[in-house]
DNA sequence: TTGTAAGCGTTATCAC
DNA sequence: GTGATAACGCTTACAA
């Protein structure tokens, strides 16, 4: 009934169940005639390794703890992406966990990994704070991917954000906009940099700055947008936290008549495929996510394998990706 | 250096392995004196236990393997919420692998996970095929989730796709329209059912179906759409495969200047973010996927603790929700 | 080239 | 209550 083990595999063919174990790990000193045997007895019964029982004999266990902030956010499936291929070359299992948007998740997330022997963790956008980090990495080698801020203990792939939204802003103004406002992240990670690079690159230029609270959903941008039409000037041009962000500002401002972009631009951050969507059409700014996730197994092997011990950064460059959601503004 | 064991605990504590094991698994009959003193050796030297010592020496371990066909599908994202909140209730990890719309890929997420001695497998829209499953629903139980297909030798969890599309269609006939034609999804698993749907639904009510080949996303819709303008008649509503498709519907019509829903109207499958999208705005089809999820854990649960062997089938009802991408046609 | 035997970190079954 | 001791399924010297 249940399982057949390597000793069910080296009766059947024979053989001692070293001579198994060789055969399953291809090592070449083994006859040809016996692997066979022992190929064909596996095969008839449907013999399977454990790879429990390998993992607790070996030192280590090929596989890699993968933490993702929150499977519903298209953006980071990507990263999944280049972290896979990236993994599969160098012979690793990776192992997803969900964090669910939510840091006690990804803290039991963590521990289940560290359970489960992983020989390292790749946090992709972690909700977890500083403390949560530097004990993770002090168990094993831990990358924080597409999270700007400085990871104590941990490797660090990233954009620089900064540098993201000054391109954003660049763009709108050599279109001729003057009167950018940025609908800001609120309190999620990336916000703050997002915001300091809208803002450095406004004041370079001589530009006065104006960034609304914002938040990471479509509500968030109504709210925003809706303030603003109450309150204060409509701009010219709106540079938003997120694509979604930049999606709920395009609905927002149509109900209210006005038409993106004659009237008003709008940039979004992160080219997810919303951006993508003919009919959203987002200029928005790309982060190379493929890139970073590959960059993020190069990093850990490092350590893995070259035992490199100092923490490394990795400051990726974003680019722009120019849609139809941005123009010249009405009368320049 | 390397990581603390039982032994290691039970040294400091000044117990036996046993003890320790006892204390971790906290049995009742360990003296309070004791396992104070175990719990505070194990907080001292960071001790985590060693899943896979553990499943090795039990008989199970408390792990389920999902398989999920492409991690970048937001209809996914939900039904793995599902699966997580369900499997948390009863006390088992999930463990995720993509499947990266890749049968291939996919096999090797079966292998990896049954060489991990997952008690179940849940695979999210599989592209494997019935003789994979079979072999796979051999080894443990296997529940096939949105794939409506019957899967032999496992539970399926699925909506019933064909009154699905009925639900479309009889949307838009209430509306007035007897002109509407479906895109389909070309190769796609569900395709078949929602065809299928279509058609019967169309000619029950007397009207004539006219089913373009379409495929899984926008560039898919342009095609069929450019084609049906040069080679036959627009008609006044469309039904598609899917959201995306249906998001490519949506470009593809306003940029050959037909407003939507004015001209023609569109609907749409899955109820996606996309569709949830202002901007979008898209009538479609609903799945109950977070229910789904829910009941893929109750069902290989039932195999798993009350050994239930007969292959079960659970057909929800999709539901429609409707948005502003559907209205009546321009002269009825 | 093949087999023997020890060991990996747990749990589980006994005695004590 | 507590502690030996034998599994669990595999890898890996070391012998043969």
């Amino acid at each position: 009934m249940s399982r057949p083990t390597m000793e069910t595999v080296a009766e059947r063919a024979g053989v001692s169940r070293a001579l198994v174990s060789l055969v399953m790990n291809n090592s070449s000193k083994v006859s040809e005639a016996k692997r066979q045997a022992v190929l064909r007895a596996a095969e008839q019964l449907g013999y399977r390794p454990n790879l429990h029982a390998r993992n607790l004999a070996q030192a280590r266990t090929k596989t890699l703890g993968m933490i993702i902030n929150d499977i519903h956010n298209p953006f980071f499936a990507e990263v999944v992406y280049g972290v896979e291929a990236a993994a599969d070359d160098y012979g690793f299992d990776v192992l997803i966990l969900n964090g669910g948007r939510d840091a006690e998740r990804e803290r039991r997330a963590v521990e289940t990994h560290l359970q489960f022997q992983v020989e390292a963790l790749i946090l992709v956008g972690p909700k977890l704070d500083d403390d949560d980090i530097i004990r993770a990495s002090a168990v094993v080698p831990t990358v924080v991917v597409a999270s700007g801020r400085d990871n104590p203990g941990a490797d660090t792939i990233t954009t620089d954000e900064e540098r993201g939204a000054a391109l954003a802003v660049q763009h709108l103004v050599e279109l001729g906009h003057t009167d950018i406002v940025h609908i800001d992240g609120a309190a999620n990670i990336s916000s703050r940099a997002r915001s300091r690079g809208y803002e450095k690159a406004m004041r370079s230029l001589g530009l006065e700055p104006r960034i609304l609270r914002g938040g990471d959903d479509e509500a968030d941008a109504e709210a925003a947008i809706v303030n603003l039409a109450e309150t204060d000037s409509m701009p010219t041009a709106i540079f938003a936290f997120n694509d979604l962000v930049a999606a709920g500002a395009l609905s927002t401002l149509e109900a209210a008549g006005l038409r993106v972009p004659d009237d008003v631009s709008v940039v979004g951050y992160d080219n997810t495929f919303i951006a993508e969507l003919n009919h959203m059409s987002l200029t928005t700014v790309n982060q190379p996510r493929h890139q970073m996730g590959q960059l993020a197994i190069r990093t850990v092997l490092e350590r893995i394998e070259d035992d490199r011990t100092e923490p490394t950064r990795i400051d990726l460059a974003p680019t722009l990706s120019v849609r139809r959601s941005t123009a010249p503004p009405r009368k320049a």
